[in-house]
DNA sequence: CGAGCACTTGATCGCTTTCAATAGCTGTGG
DNA sequence: CCACAGCTATTGAAAGCGATCAAGTGCTCG
């Protein structure tokens, strides 16, 4: 693929990324010193970026593509815990080993700094530990809205809630206000959508299956889906449709 | 009660969460800053701190007690998101409307700053901002783990999961390492467990006595447990033995 | 003593899982 | 070109777990 083509390597000013990462607020000179530590590594779709218990040398962002965290039990169960969208920040400072497995849903680009010089830039830069306090709260708001969807929704609610946070992803990222149909890929198997919502595959191929009979979403192949009324989607949500947060 | 006079209030030296709370790392001068700005409030168990969806006029510390987070849907199902014990951060700095209800679970002793000269003097004061970060990033870990307990265990392996929770804080709060059997109160009704885990109120009180038959634990009236064997509770959470994650 | 609350226990229902078979697609090699 | 393996996804039938509906217990407080 060209994907590592599509941006300068070395240049942040060109970063699809730039206005959103950790780096968002950071002025013309800590951009410099980010710039001189960074470096960047792609990954297959599949692959595992890091492995839970490793050593975490690196932290970094998200440039394109697709990652997941993942927490498996020993019997084999799995919970993704974290879906990590480009400008998504993978690491904790202070922490020497990774909690959780992070793998490439689809192939993915990331901007990395080894973990060392990141912390010693954090201390001396607020900007970049402001900007990263504020993400953290951001994902801990997800990741609360979550575990309602886990503990409380039903599995067409679930469905419906996975489809509804994909789709206002995508109009996020298009930056305009839809108000026609909205038409998206899933970047996720129905594996891993049920590894993320808490059910069985088979479960949510007969949940997608429903939500196409019943005309709240419509499909062509496998992946890419139509929504053609997403009040109605939201409502299968069980969310009250004037959308209460944002990603 | 007399909870309230259990500390001074004017001094933070005295203060039974001066070094976990959000303002642990201050030093002399910025712990006089914050002692300027701060005030004490009570709530009774069973009150609402603060409505989702109100201006969020302050944030502070839990003194004492036990607060949740809590969201709700439209037609009554509620998700506990959130469990606040002494010493956890409620507020976000940068947010005008609470995204959850907050509510007593106990009486409730809380250091309140208001917002805005709380905001301030974490601009200018970089202890607060990082100590923050740090508390924000183990509650992120502490939700993805519930993540995994809401997803994929059984409603016996979620009560087993939320029972070594509270035992393993009540032993870091005692300091000991205990090795023989650990007793502590349970400071949730059978409703507030469902709700944190998922469940019904039945379903919680049925796994209970399970595990009561079982010689999992043993109970003298409702909420008094001991636990013989950690190690086997640890087990019938599915948790490997060894424990991963501290709180 | 009775009201109210937290909790327990029983019986039944239904949703999701489990087990199993099949379809559709892609890439590989005879 | 076709056969076949390997993968993802769909669909069916049956089982099981937790929810629901319902009754009853034990405790506290007025």
């Amino acid at each position: 693929m060209t994907v590592k083509a599509q941006f300068d390597h070395t240049n942040c000013d060109g970063c699809p990324i730039r206005h959103r990462a950790v780096c968002a607020h950071c002025d013309t000179d800590e951009l410099e010193e980010l710039e001189g530590i960074k470096y960047y590594r792609s990954f297959e779709a599949g692959q595992t970026i890091i492995w839970s218990g490793d050593q975490m040398s690196f932290v970094g962002s998200v440039v394109s593509g697709i990652a997941s965290l993942t927490q498996t039990m020993e019997d084999g169960r799995t919970q993704m815990v974290g879906l990590l969208l480009p400008s998504d920040f993978v690491g904790r400072p202070g922490r020497e080993t990774a909690p959780y497995d992070v793998q490439a849903t689809t192939d993915v680009v990331m901007c990395c700094f080894r973990k060392k010089p990141f912390e010693d830039l954090m201390n001396s830069t607020p900007h970049i530990a402001h900007r990263l306090l504020q993400m953290t709260l951001d994902e801990l708001d997800a990741a609360r809205e979550w575990m309602l969807v886990l503990g409380r929704k039903t599995a067409r609610e679930k469905i419906a809630s996975l489809l509804s946070i994909i789709a206002r992803r995508d109009a996020s990222v298009s930056q305009k206000v839809q108000s026609g149909p909205i038409v998206f890929d899933l970047p996720l198997t129905r594996e891993a959508m049920a590894d993320y919502l808490g059910l069985t595959l088979e479960t949510v191929s007969r949940q997608i299956s429903a939500l196409k009979r019943d005309s709240v979403i419509s499909l062509e192949g496998k992946r890419h889906v139509t929504i053609p009324d997403m009040a109605r989607l939201m409502d299968e949500a069980g969310d009250d449709s004037d959308g209460g947060f944002l990603i």
